[in-house]
DNA sequence: CAGTCATGTGTACGAGCGTACGCATACCGG
DNA sequence: CCGGTATGCGTACGCTCGTACACATGACTG
């Protein structure tokens, strides 16, 4: 009987610990914010104590850039997932909607992260390459429907859209949005069709 | 003689301090970002010593929000003042590009701050309505030229392009901006029109 | 089944932080 | 001309932070 005392089950043999703690880092830095984002913050998000951190990342600046990798590639992964059952061009107004909605996959709490992730990216070159992947995945999903400068635009818009959905006090209608985001999928005026 | 050393001229009497310390925490702000923004930097970077800020402002939360506010104030003004000049609603397109492109007044500098102020928004309800402010305003701007709802998407789409210019690796021309700008201000198929 | 060593844990330390506060200074109303 | 007081200044305090490190433990190899 080792494990007599109430207090503790000795927690031994964790082989996923790196792992949990990454994803509580994300839940710190949603909570949060990457400033108030401590060693002692995830150890008690993770269950983990103090130590741990320091014995699997040698230090916090590269747990908070595992954890920004991993959170880009997950949402990376939702929107091409999201974008699967897409077929025509028309299709792709409704899944942007949805996108911005939040009907997707993606709560505040996941653009919460992007945005703290963005910021992050604005004054560490290391996490540009973050970014730049994750927004290279997104546009390549919307130039198998649209032409690669729509894409642009869509990928820009749907960013613009959201953030201002979570700041604003009076917030866009989906009716809206789907106005938008249809002019934005609308080919640009081709030179030669028409008249 | 009172000021024989070459020390310090013993600055008295400074009356606008208080606003230059102001300006000095968001040069500190745009170049360091919010968790880096410490009394001691903003004194360094104001030249004042470190006594001073907690005079003028009873803590470092106020003297954030009221460099947030002073910026948000600056960009609106620059916005309208911006567009000041602009006629027509095809005006409207070279304008917004102009926005995007940093050849109206606000550069990367200015953009970091906003972002900044954009994240602690999203977590400080008092800022919010700093920048719910300047939305409406840049808002009310764009409804000179356009309808409420192309006001709110080229809103957006500012947002999210001058965001994805400042983090891309490759960055869009001015050609594809103004395409973009132009789709996204070209009016929607009005449903009851022409017939 | 015993020894090794990767893994897990608690504590301590130096640095930098926000803020408080006592003293110095010069402007200004009388 | 002189005191009162708003303003300017330097320093110190308590706290939290990231990180280091010595010790404990148990899974795995041979």
């Amino acid at each position: 009987m080792t494990a007599t005392p109430g207090a503790r089950p000795v927690r031994r043999y964790d082989p996923q610990r790196a792992d949990r703690i990454v994803d509580a880092a994300l839940d710190v830095i949603a909570e949060h914010g990457v400033p108030n984002t401590t060693h002692r913050l995830i150890a008690a998000a993770a269950d983990v104590p103090l130590g741990s951190l320091t014995y699997h990342f040698t230090t916090l600046e590269e747990l908070r850039a595992r954890a920004f990798t991993r959170h880009a590639e997950r949402m990376a992964a939702a929107y091409e997932a999201h974008f699967r059952t897409v077929r025509s061009a028309d299709d792709v107004v409704e899944a942007v909607t949805d996108l911005v909605h939040g009907d997707a996959g993606a709560d505040p709490h996941d653009w919460a992260i992007a945005y703290e992730l963005y910021l992050a990216a604005l004054r560490d070159p290391a996490l540009r390459t973050v970014t730049g992947s994750w927004m290279r995945r997104s546009r390549r999903v919307l130039e198998r429907f649209v032409d690669p400068t729509t894409a642009r635009g869509v990928d820009a818009l749907v960013e613009g859209l959201v953030m201002h959905k979570i700041l604003s006090t009076d917030p866009v209608s989906r009716e809206q949005t789907r106005e938008i985001v249809a002019r934005a999928v609308r080919p640009a005026t081709p030179p030669g069709t028409g008249v």
